[in-house]
DNA sequence: ACTATAATTTAGGCTGACCTAACTTTCGCA
DNA sequence: TGCGAAAGTTAGGTCAGCCTAAATTATAGT
């Protein structure tokens, strides 16, 4: 048995929790495929652990349904996601680390920081309230608000806003957002929109004040979550 | 299996390898009962694991006699004392941990942390040769020397030294010697000795410029690691 | 030199977390 | 409305790393 820190959940369990809960997030309770996936894990190790994890109480599971987590379960898993955002903004702002390559280092040092440790990163960072992709860091005593955002494949034309959340974690496509400068915090206006899925044309302020254009991909748009300065949502 | 970092070695066996790392630097081979407490498990575990080491080349197994690292061994137990030291001293100087508390911390994070981000931490501190309890920080590619030191139980009175390094680990014992100011660097003289393995009486520079005599029992002596200022082993 | 005791190893088991193969349930769609 | 694919679960097995009990080897003291 591997301790972790000072909960008694094993590494897994806690992949287990911050899973499940990122994956409620998306969209109401968790499949078993979806866990299985996004763990890289077979789906028979999945119904295992919901087994385990439901019987002591951390989740709620409905037999070929899904599952969610219980009060405590997602106390549980606030604590992992508050400790990876903390260590992402640290590791960027006092490590000099890239924004591409942060996460994997965050992910496996979440199962191994004192509850300690995070407070003195917090603090050491003014105890910031986004990580360097934009997500919100819930408190120390759990509390988060995930942001009402529109992802930027949503906004219709001529809508001016401002990029709030980057949810794609492929470090390929994070170095390829960077180097067309867009970051969480920065404003745009939506000046097309090609039909069928197709590319969205934004127009930004870039860092020498000038208008530049950026043609996005579908696909990747649905991954730029944006909070509107004026309502038009198509 | 739980790989940790990039090595492809689990925690259990970093572990293994520190820990006979350095039993290894107390006196020769180091024997599986030592290695058994050192981990807090059963001596059997140790004779399995043991097992599994010699057959990777991490190690040579001479039966009922003891274990000695080889080339490969050392140099993966290397590795973790720089990550362990690194830490120690990063967490003490840029986070405000106490000399006591750093320890356990290091513990679990050596073993989670990738080689990248203990670069970025030795160069955020501009490549320190020592850490906090004044223990060698091997370099990255597993230099180290480990100083020539005589324990303070073996000075003789009359003699000068400098406190160098600190073996013990106890957070009290630790805590203890902190407020006696007796920290690496701390120059003295041994101005007193008990027979039959009593206290030892020595003069300190206090902060204040003032010369304070502190008595020291045998026992605690015997883990403060000193070098002579002039040549007196008694 | 011999034996009692201490140190070590072997034997056999357990648990967490994973796997594949085989079975069961759900659900979209003809 | 029923049936087949997709999703989920059960059954049974592996592996690392630990454990206790029993057997073996080393060693110290007469």
């Amino acid at each position: 048995m591997v301790p972790p820190a000072q909960t008694g959940f094993s590494r897994s369990i806690e992949d287990y929790l911050k899973t499940i809960y990122e994956l409620e997030l998306a969209g109401g309770a968790a499949q078993t495929s979806a866990i299985a996936e996004a763990l890289e894990v077979a789906p028979p190790s999945v119904s295992g652990m919901v087994k385990r994890l439901s019987e002591s109480g951390l989740l709620e599971h409905a037999p070929y349904r899904g599952v969610q987590l219980t009060r405590s379960g997602k106390r549980a898993a606030l604590r992992i996601v508050r400790r990876h955002r903390v260590l992402e903004t640290y590791l960027m702002s006092k490590l000099g680390y890239d924004w591409d390559s942060v996460h994997g280092e965050a992910e496996r040092l979440e199962h191994a920081v004192s509850d300690e440790l995070i407070e003195r990163m917090a603090m050491a960072l003014g105890n910031p309230q986004y990580d360097p992709h934009g997500a919100p860091i819930p408190t120390k005593d759990g509390d988060v608000e995930e942001p009402e955002t529109v992802a930027l494949s949503d906004i219709s034309v001529g809508a001016v806003a401002e990029l709030r959340m980057v949810k794609d974690r492929n470090p390929e496509v994070l170095r390829y957002l960077a180097s067309l400068g867009l970051r969480p915090g920065v404003s745009f206006e939506v000046v097309g929109r090609q039909p069928f899925r197709g590319p969205i044309t934004i127009r930004v302020q870039s860092p020498a004040r000038k208008e530049t254009e950026k043609v996005i991909g579908n696909e990747l748009a649905q991954s730029l979550h944006c909070v509107l300065a004026e309502d038009a949502v198509g």
